[in-house]
DNA sequence: CTGAAAGCGCTAACAG
DNA sequence: CTGTTAGCGCTTTCAG
């Protein structure tokens, strides 16, 4: 696992050198020597390290995707840092701009940027994308359409006829996808759908959007939050005000993180392996990274299913 | 903010070209054109880079350290990474080993290493310890005797007499210290004190500490949690054996995560300044970069308080 | 004040 | 098979 300390050379099978190779390693470890890998680097244009930069580390939505990408990382002896863009475009271009060149590849989750922005990084290093289709890049995607539609079905089944989605980031690419699968899914059902936002996809920015919400509300209305933090500030502030979730609001989230299970009453949420989104873009950019053509444009789509708990019901 | 694109000596305040370095930052700029990290650092001998390495990225224990530290680092112009040791000492060596060349400063928090490992690293590229004293390093650590008071002497207030606490990593500096400190002034006070464990200083590892708990149990009790997912843990595994909280049992957790004013009771916590925390670490760190030299070897401490909230109650 | 050259610590390709 | 050299892309020093 640990790359040999001293340069390979020094462990070539030699014949007569063969003890002093040894007592040169045992003298290098004793004395704590380490390579330079910046040196390294330079020569070798490998750094055997692997990064994700993602938008915000205290998400938990992200969670399973860098352990995933951890463990793959790991098994093919990099090491992964992560790097967080702070859901700004231009921390992100900072952030890009600083990494790329010290990493062999980089999982880009929950980009803030444009298109061109990340080919730009991608002529530098191997890019893979996750939950943002970027033409002519590899990625990795949730199956929101699906989630949306489960999402939609499980409200309408319930007797709902109205559904309101709470906005996240405007420059996210599953804010788009989640709300125009609701709208379609919406449509087809014959139900009425509006988006309000966009606010902050925190717990904070959930709690102003149900602080807007209770001004002018309408009964037996049924929310969808763009990720589980939104949806849980929600609840929260609806709950402060005196309401009921789900008598007076069904509520429902995306991600199925594990704070979705901590309150009460227990969100419904779209679930999505993220672990293995982390593995398969991990193992993919190490692919990249070994000097793999990536081959077809498509990305790859990883199934997404609805955890129903206590957060929905029948409108009152 | 951003570094000038092109080697410095372009830029150099000179006649005749003065436009002629314009007109090639101009050029370099719409090519696209970066220099290489790698290659600068090996001669200046800087990265400005910064690394946050800690035990799990997940524990939001860690989420305003972070915080704290990213504002510093960007303050300084320094970009910030996170590496993630998996609770695990050899990880730990690993990660420190890849990273600690790469950067100009680590801050090191929830280490599991020991001392003797962490001044190797120093030797490379400064290092401070976040929540651990090491001799002769830089440290900043939180009040946990004062943290342990105010918590001994809130339960005894109740009238509590005795107090149990869910140990977690033996490797880890805080619980150490936690537990001295509690069995110290739970002693002072004349409270009997045990100590259970260790668990794994997660909502898993809590919910088996409530497990073991429930065989056995003596009505009246009050545990103190090593960190608040194990405090969680235990509650929910106590909850749904159909027991309440607090009236059955009281609980206390360490670190006023967001999780928990999220849970049902929410929780009794001792809340540190991390963001604090993390800005004086990093801050010191970066001034460690630069040249400066350490002075004294006294840890820089922040205070704790208690949040009182709702898992705490007299006994039954 | 400008331009050339040395060198950061390593690896890889080269002669011996 | 071993030892030497060139060179990775930058910065900085040193002549011109």
């Amino acid at each position: 696992m640990a790359p040999s300390t001293v340069s390979r050379a020094f462990s070539r099978p030699g014949r007569v050198n063969a003890q002093t190779a040894a007592r040169i390693q045992a003298v290098a470890a004793e004395l704590g020597y380490r390579a330079n890998p910046q040196a390294r680097a330079l020569s070798t244009t490998r750094t055997m390290m692997l990064a994700v930069v993602l938008a915000d580390v205290t998400n938990p939505a992200f969670f399973d995707l860098v352990r995933g990408a951890g463990a793959a990382a790991t098994e093919a002896g990099y090491t992964l840092v992560l790097a967080e863009t702070q859901e700004s475009a231009e921390r992100e271009r900072d952030v890009l701009e600083a990494t790329a060149a010290r990493v062999d590849g980089i999982v880009l989750a929950g980009s803030r940027s444009p298109d061109a922005a990340i080919h730009q990084v991608n002529k530098v290093v191997p890019v893979v994308a996750v939950n943002r289709d970027v033409r002519g890049l590899p990625s990795v995607v949730v199956d929101l359409e699906h989630g949306a539609r489960v999402t939609v079905e499980h409200l309408h089944g319930l007797g709902h006829r109205e559904v309101m989605y709470l906005a996240g980031p405007e420059a996210s690419w599953p804010d788009g996808m989640r709300w125009r699968s609701l709208r379609q899914v919406a449509r087809e059902h014959g139900m009425r759908v509006r988006r309000v936002g966009p606010y902050e996809p925190t717990v904070q920015g959930g709690v102003r959007a149900g602080e807007q919400w209770l001004d002018g509300r309408r009964r037996g209305a049924a929310a969808v939050g763009y990720n589980d933090l939104m949806a849980i500030g929600f609840i929260r502030a609806v709950t402060r005000a005196g309401l009921k979730v789900p008598d007076d609001v069904s509520v429902v989230g995306f991600d199925n993180t594990s704070s979705a299970e901590l309150i009460t009453p227990e969100l419904t949420t779209v679930a999505a392996p993220m672990r293995d989104v982390g593995r398969i873009a991990a193992t993919n950019v190490i692919a990249l990274a070994r000097g793999a053509t990536s081959t077809r444009g498509e990305p790859v789509v990883v199934p997404t299913r609805l955890v129903e708990r206590e957060s929905t019901a029948p409108p009152a």
